[in-house]
DNA sequence: ATACCGATTAACT
DNA sequence: GTTAATCGGTATA
């Protein structure tokens, strides 16, 4: 049976709890629209990032700049911002508006558009378990840059998120700490990166891409 | 005005 | 395993 793709209604980015989110998001496609050309990826690896308190957020101890205003926006929209001065990377803002939590997108499996995808890295996609690991390459995947930092991705249609409702086991999900974010202290320690792991859940991720074998 | 550096990646050896 | 690429954000002055 074919499974249907929805967006989710705001209400599931109204959690509170930033971390459920990151979890929750597994499974899930990122779509984008850019230039008229479809392309998209169920997500794999998610990172959350938990605010005012949480060292490793750029708005930790409440820090308004005018890069982290667009987290205390409402929940929902997109955070983008330049990395390393190369790479634009992917967060939806989660929680209510004022409180600046945010999920990283860090890994997808390409989906529909690999053409464009393929066009867009200049290569061929021959293993897409590794093509879309790393938030740098997800997003150059997808032609995601920061001229859509703030983009509202319940209404737009130019980026958004879509659930068919897959859920994964506590087995399915590997739990680490977060990538690159030393300077935290113990919060670089905390458990918030969420991994798709084990060939049952992988496959159950190419079936719903809707990729055989 | 200036200096430092990052929620990284790809191409090297 | 090592390192160049590359630039806006942020702190300090």
């Amino acid at each position: 049976m074919k499974p249907v793709w929805l967006k989710p209604a705001r209400a599931f980015f109204a959690e509170e709890d930033v971390v459920l989110i990151a979890r929750r998001m597994l499974g899930m496609k990122l779509v984008s629209k850019i230039g008229g050309k479809l392309t998209s990826g169920i997500i794999t690896e998610t990172e959350a990032y938990a605010g005012i308190t949480d060292r490793a957020s750029h708005a930790f101890g409440g820090k308004r700049t005018p890069r982290t205003e667009v987290m205390y926006g409402m929940e929902g929209i997109a955070y983008i911002y330049l990395c390393y001065g190369i790479h634009a990377l992917f967060n939806v803002v989660t929680n209510h508006t004022d409180i600046p939590h945010a999920v990283l997108v860090r890994g997808i499996f390409p989906c529909d558009g690999i053409n464009v995808m393929e066009e867009r890295i200049k290569r061929a996609i021959i293993k897409p378990l590794k093509e879309g690991n790393g938030p740098g390459r997800v997003t150059r995947l997808l032609g995601i840059d920061c001229a859509l930092n703030g983009v509202d991705l319940i209404e737009n249609d130019i980026l958004w998120l879509e659930t068919c409702g897959m859920e994964f086991e506590e087995s399915d999900i590997f739990v680490s700490h977060r990538i690159g974010v030393g300077y935290a202290g113990a919060d670089a320690l905390l458990p918030y990166r969420f991994i798709v792991n084990g060939i049952t859940a992988m496959d159950r991720i190419k079936k719903q891409a809707g990729i055989e074998k």
